[in-house]
DNA sequence: GTCTATACTACGATAGAC
DNA sequence: GTCTATCGTAGTATAGAC
């Protein structure tokens, strides 16, 4: 599928080079296909863009699938919530270290510094249902009284996910190995479970005694 | 300067559009100079772009500045050591959720994952100086006997800092408050603060029955 | 040291053949 | 639905005026 191709390559085109240095000749050509069908399919430079960003949020429903995303589905005792915030966490970590991971990666963080139309597209999907979760998931897992707290450990605890991706080159010199090693990444993912679980415990504590 | 404002713009260029994409006219231009003047300074495109390293990496400096960072400086009990991770975490913080950070973020998260020469020569800077020593601090500061796990440790410590301006639009969802209220930076620092001295208690703990 | 002038390649959009 | 052809604009590099 000509289409299928187009949105594959628009997604390394525009995140290394962004919507403007991105050209719409080098992608045709190398989807092996004329200029003018991006014109055709997607009316231009800034159509293809937006169809790259649903097509990503697209990609990322497997990183969600078959974890209980919605508000009704939600554990509503402290361990089980616990064991969610672990277990999406792990699935955020095995995508993120995944090879393929690398090739939307760029695209994303390009739009999380400086966000256009696209990234609403992005949001609009398991990401941003996924950050709303876990945000629940850390009050049950806590009782944390203020949603305020909640907020902030989840963007410390994806943090410590995303760094894999985000600072790959400074990870892979600070741990010295090979990141694509899967014992690494298994290591790692001990590493976070472990400080995941100090730091629910410490906020359950500072909820006793602020 | 003519440099000095090449440089800076050349950052933002670079960062949005890699070094493919920019285009040494609109860099030119924006720095409101002829375009051959960056062919005399630098001899081209991808000098500019390692010259734009260069400056990034000493313009990291004060990001480090009154930090000691050599191995023979670092301390040797684990409160001091803790103290000083407390430290360049915060210092870390307050860069990454400044303004001005933006500007050369883009440019270095590229290289993080796509690493070319321009990433050796940030790393050679205080970026590197400053990983090496938070390895030797965690050690300290746990009594560690194993360096790989004060490797990982770091980077998920690095991580809850990355995230505000990695996956800043995230962030700003999630929190559902303006990012650039000084406030709400120094909650999250308490936060992160308080994060990083649990991990650290447990990987005190740990380390008498692993 | 900074500029203009020039040569050549590549860009996005569009019209029209098939 | 996919192609080629063409238009006007913008890209890098280089040579040379001042």
């Amino acid at each position: 599928m000509v289409q299928q191709r187009l949105l594959e390559i628009a997604i390394r085109e525009f995140g290394a080079k962004g919507l403007e240095g991105a050209s719409t000749r080098g992608i045709a050509s190398a989807a092996g296909t004329a200029m003018s069908s991006i014109t055709y399919h997607y009316g231009g430079k800034e159509g293809l863009y937006l169809a790259t960003a649903d097509y990503i949020a697209s990609q990322m429903e497997d990183v969600a699938d078959g974890i209980a995303l919605r508000p009704d589905e939600l554990p509503d005792d402290p361990a089980a919530a616990r064991q969610a915030i672990h277990f999406i966490l792990s699935r955020l970590l095995a995508k993120l270290s995944g090879e393929r991971s690398a090739e939307w990666a760029l695209f994303i963080v390009r739009e999380q510094m400086n966000p256009t139309e696209a990234f609403d597209r992005i949001y609009a999907g398991p990401m941003g249902r996924m950050a709303k979760a876990l945000v629940e998931l850390v009050c049950v897992a806590t009782g944390a009284r203020d949603r305020q707290a909640a907020r902030l450990a989840v963007i410390t605890l994806f943090g410590q996910v995303l760094v894999i991706r985000a600072a790959r080159a400074t990870c892979a010199r600070v741990i010295e190995r090979d990141l694509d090693d899967p014992a690494l990444i298994e290591e790692l993912g001990r590493r976070i479970a472990a400080n995941t679980d100090a730091i629910l415990d410490r906020m359950t504590a500072e909820r006793q005694e602020p």
